[in-house]
DNA sequence: TGACTAACTAACCAGTCCGTACATTAAACG
DNA sequence: CGTTTAATGTACGGACTGGTTAGTTAGTCA
């Protein structure tokens, strides 16, 4: 670690609290999704940053509060990412592919989330249930995929009566599971989810499934 | 806390490895669940025995080893209860569904090994790897998934070319994600999966789901 | 019936962990 | 340029925690 003396890191620090602010819930961010609440460390967390554990307390008041900040950070940047979608000039059944296409990748991609959200349903959602933040906003998808749903049953495309939220839950079902329970899924089964070869079998997977549901002959 | 020493219970502590060991296991299985692994106090779970936290040592050799015992447990007891799935009689789309409400009855009566299930996830799946028993062992649903689907196809009811483990992920993901992530889910969308009201429609939904991808027209 | 051992208990220890009191310094400001 | 204040660092307290040491008691078997 002699690199940080280098000539392109200058000995005097800079006081910038955004900066510090912002380091300390990423570095947060991964020691709470690799070990979780009770499992991370105050001390290991501020070690991990270029500054100290002084620091998370002023800024974030306890370990408690930490935790909610990440949530809260974590959570905002699913949202940004969900108003970027761009699926409604689709027809219904490609929108909704689309969409599970997306909410596929989005879990792929952001592992250490799925930890958080899984570690936080552990301790019963009291974190988000203490932001202000959190118990206020709701998810952009949601929206979109209610009009997707509206369009598509207006067409006829779509015989099922479901609902965007029960819907919602069953693409986000098959995302999270995959990506959350890969461990013990691949020790027990044999088979690892999250294997690359096997990625496009299974979001086309999810596709189809989500697809047939929507479209199947309901008679009996 | 008087009651100990009323007639009805002597206090002459009788001695019983068996009943000792057990009542461990059932005391940290709730202390796990509740608690995350390292959540969990070991004093805390011995204070909730009848004996002290050296038995612990004495019996399982450490938290670790604790929870490991505890994961064997909760597995095996699930296998107990998959070994008396009788669904064979059925009609290939009668016994998948039947089975998917199986699985779905199953995780709803268990949301503690749910949510040992998580927790060893986050984990990732190293006591699964430490244990010998659990490492060995594979579900006996796989194989009557095996069976049903093959008998599916044969009689062309199933259009879908499915593998039993890859069905099995799919019915599991939602069963696990409606009582893992109930909190959450229930926090940001305002709604409870697991409200008794929804069951019924939630238990349905699934097997329509299932039932309509394995028997959908894949022909695009 | 007395020696032996498995089952059990209480007390303790060394290290860990969250949180804080106190001191200090870089920037903002008039 | 002196004062103020936000930001930062040091060092430590006190409670807790996993694990252990040393000793006790109930059952059993020769």
């Amino acid at each position: 670690m002699t690199s940080t003396e280098g000539p392109a890191q200058p000995a005097v620090r800079t006081r910038d609290a955004a900066r510090t602010k912002a380091e300390i819930l990423t570095v947060a961010t991964r020691e709470f999704a690799r070990l979780g609440y009770a499992g991370a460390r105050v001390d290991e967390i501020a070690a991990r940053t270029r500054t100290t554990k002084r620091m998370i307390y002023y800024y974030f008041g306890g370990k408690e509060q930490l935790f909610t900040a990440v949530l809260e950070r974590a959570y905002s940047r699913i949202r940004e990412a969900e108003q970027l979608l761009d699926v409604e000039h689709l027809d219904p059944v490609a929108a909704v592919r689309r969409l599970a296409e997306v909410t596929f990748d989005h879990h792929e991609e952001h592992p250490d989330f799925i930890r958080l959200v899984s570690i936080e349903n552990i301790h019963e959602a009291e974190h988000i249930a203490a932001s202000a933040e959190l118990s206020r906003i709701s998810s952009p998808a949601i929206e979109v995929l209610r009009r997707i749903l509206d369009t598509g049953r207006a067409s006829g495309l779509f015989t099922a009566d479901v609902d965007a939220v029960d819907l919602h839950a069953m693409i986000s079902s098959f995302c999270f599971f995959r990506i959350a329970n890969r461990h013990t899924f691949g020790a027990l089964f044999g088979r690892d989810l999250v294997d690359a070869g096997r990625r496009e079998h299974y979001r086309t997977m999810l596709g189809d499934m989500i697809i047939a549901y929507l479209t199947a002959d309901r008679a009996a």
